[in-house]
RNA sequence: GCCCUUGUAGCUCAGCUGGUAGAGCAAUUGAUUUGUAAUCAAUAGGUCCGCGGUUCGAAUCCGUGCGGGGGCACCA
């Protein structure tokens, strides 16, 4: 006789054994039409479930975000069978949701193609059609491996025996085809919709393990209704609009090219953009008292290895061999050669914490398939620090590089940043005992944020431990920018010391930031944040003076000197072609401001605005105009 | 690095089953002197990514290298 609580608190009491269905139509006939799923105290079970004791209960629909994962759950099955339906060699591994959508790996010898795709995507709406009925059965482990390698399905043979020996084996019936689930799952084909499509294939190793062989993975996305399915890919293709790589070649910001693969060419707007950031970190990291050093791009093997670069790092680092075999290389980090700077002179606890940072660019080897436009490359410039600080300095100087970074990613319009915390990787130099007191210095700041954050296990620095921020962009995309990382390593490592209180010689601790990361990846973000239309003060061309004919050139000219003398950056388009086209270009290549010059301008001594994305016009005097806009030109009128 | 996919004019792309390449935009020249998203016309532009092979003949088919894209693995 169980009794059921349901989330309003209210009580349901049955005579004899239910299922969940059974409670949803006691309560309406509506939701027992609706449901998909059911929590039995917390847990999710499917709607045929048998409640055999008193419990709570909640019936979730294609509205909660649990009845549409096991919709997309549900959709992953349907594509494993529709696929085995049609390409009988294929084995079936595994197939979880995911943001969005699901994935489910293969095993097959020929590849699928886009055309095997549709096949298998109407193959999966038939399967809805048939309604199958969904049946759940619990098997012995024995029973169940046995089974499956008779089958021929020798991944899945390996996943139950990977099963804790304490968990049920379940096995999902949708009529002959079956498959090992944790489940729940709809209670039959039919339930899921045909709010799916699959999108692309892909490699992928199996059990995520590149020592492993390759599956083929398909991937796919599934809503609640058709509405929802458009809307999702209709976002993905206001993603594509915003594409870094797409746009940097439209506003002509960048190009990359065969002879240097992961490493970008500047062109003169996006290096202007490159310089413009730079110049507002320098003012930032001024403000907050940080020495600005430079140091060499190649160094000698030998500092390398002291470091332990060269042992753990090694894999991802440019060397070179001069001509009398001398081996340099080429510096994939900045730290060692601040260390280096530190060790020149004797320094005094009086000094610390002492923040010395640098425009640093550096190399790494990144493996060919990592690129990925500005966002992943081989040569990039980090706004890179080190502080040099004692033990009892590191919380409070960790609080202070936050505020900062918090700062300056609100002034470029990210508001919304996480943090990760990383601590000690295998591969990694120092003792315990070192990596203790560092990742529970750094733990601490952590916490003094009241960031939210999370915990990524053994994915520091191979020195020390690290936080990123990550920040959420204008669509809702998650970007790793910034990282501060506390070393008790490298310090001792290159013999860095500074004298404390009572004369004695201390090793110093330094902690590792960059707040934009790096300037590459920064900039690829930024563009995709603003869909190519940034703010005025960081447009790198902010206005485009445009003569309404040949006669106004030298008027154009002269209004164009002068917005250069104000500081802000501006271009005369003299070419003999008529307004509109000049305003189509240059609101295509996202100008913020487009200035028109013609006989009443030059009467009056005053410009036409035309802002980016408005066809207002605006008269002003063109001392007034270079007085407001000049003043708009600073990150704070963000 | 691995799997799949892709590489044609400055850009975006067409070129069916093999018969030495085409469009739009951009560029150049000429005409037009224009008031808020493409004025008109003419001209010029290409070792069809590189190398090898099959073939009487390769942009097209095969192999291989390099680059790009989507993932995986790796990561700022």
């Amino acid at each position: 006789m169980p009794i059921i609580t349901l989330p309003d608190g209210n009580n349901l009491k049955f005579q004899n054994n239910v299922t969940g269905i059974e409670v949803a139509e006691k309560i309406s006939k509506s939701l027992a039409k609706q449901a998909l799923v059911i929590a039995v105290d917390g847990e999710l079970k499917d709607l045929n479930f048998i409640i055999n004791k008193d419990c709570t209960v909640k019936i979730f629909t294609s509205k909660n975000e649990e009845g549409l994962e096991t919709i997309r759950h549900d959709t992953a099955h349907i594509l494993a069978m529709a696929v085995q339906e049609l390409f009988q060699e294929t084995q079936v591994t595994i197939g979880p949701v995911i943001e969005n959508g699901f994935y489910y790996d293969f095993a097959r010898k020929e590849p699928f193609t886009e055309d095997d795709l549709k096949k298998i995507e109407e193959k999966m709406k038939e399967i809805v059609d048939r309604d199958v009925i969904t049946k759940r059965e619990v098997w012995s482990r024995d029973k169940a491996i046995k089974h499956f390698k008779k089958k021929g399905e020798v991944y899945k043979a390996q996943l139950i025996e990977s099963i804790p020996d304490r968990e049920e084996v379940s096995i999902y019936f949708h009529g002959e085809w079956h498959d090992l689930c944790r489940g729940p799952h709809l209670s039959s084909t039919g339930k899921i919709g045909k709010f799916f499509k699959l999108t692309k294939v892909a490699g992928a190793y199996w059990r995520g393990d590149s020592d492993n062989e390759m599956l083929q993975r398909i991937y796919g996305t599934s809503w609640a209704s058709q509405k929802d399915l458009d809307d999702y890919l209709k976002r993905i293709e206001e993603a594509e609009k915003r594409d870094h790589r797409k746009l940097g070649k439209e506003m002509d910001l960048f190009h990359f090219r065969e002879e240097s693969p992961g490493s970008v060419f500047w062109h003169e707007k996006g290096w202007a953009l490159f310089q413009k950031l730079i110049d507002y970190m320098r003012m930032k990291q001024d403000i907050a008292g940080y020495k600005e050093i430079n140091t060499p791009e190649v160094l000698d093997r030998t500092l390398w290895e002291k470091s332990g670069h060269w042992e753990k790092f090694g894999a991802n680092m440019y060397t070179s061999t001069t001509p009398d075999e001398k081996v340099f290389a080429i510096k994939p980090m900045n730290c060692p050669g601040c260390i280096e700077v530190f060790n020149q002179g004797l320094k005094s606890y009086k000094d610390l914490p002492l923040k010395m940072s640098e425009f640093g660019k550096v190399h790494r080897y990144e493996p060919s398939g990592a690129l990925h436009g500005l966002l992943r490359v081989r040569a990039f410039t980090q706004d890179d620090a080190h502080i040099f600080c004692t033990e009892d300095q590191i919380t409070k100087e960790c609080l202070i590089v936050t505020n900062l970074i918090l700062e300056i990613y609100k002034d470029l319009g990210f508001e919304d940043v996480i943090l990760k915390y990383s601590d000690r990787p295998n591969l990694r130099v120092g003792d315990d005992n070192v990596w203790d007191k560092a990742e529970t210095a750094l733990l601490e700041a952590v916490k003094a944020t009241k960031l939210e954050y999370s915990i990524n296990k053994g994915e520091g620095a191979f020195y020390g431990p690290k936080i990123e921020f990550v920040l959420r962009d204008a669509i809702g995309r998650d970007w790793q920018c910034g990282t501060l990382q506390v070393d008790f390593n490298l310090p001792s490592r290159l013999s860095a010391s500074y004298v404390d209180k009572d004369g004695s010689k201390k090793v110093p601790v330094m902690l590792h930031r960059a707040l934009f990361g790096s300037l590459e990846r920064f900039i690829g973000i930024l563009i995709e944040n603003y869909a190519g239309k940034f703010p005025f003060w960081i447009s790198p061309l902010q206005i485009v003076v445009i003569p309404i004919t040949e006669e106004f050139d030298d008027y154009a000219i002269q209004v164009s000197k002068k917005i250069k003398k104000a500081g802000m950056s501006s271009h005369v388009d003299l070419k003999k072609h008529n307004l509109n086209n000049k305003i189509k270009e240059h609101s295509l290549a996202k100008i913020p401001l487009l200035l028109i010059c013609g006989k009443k301008e030059v009467d009056s001594n005053s410009v036409t605005i035309r802002k980016l994305d408005s066809n207002k016009q605006e008269n002003m005097d063109l001392d007034l105009f270079l007085k407001t806009f000049s003043a708009l030109n600073k990150a704070s009128s963000n």
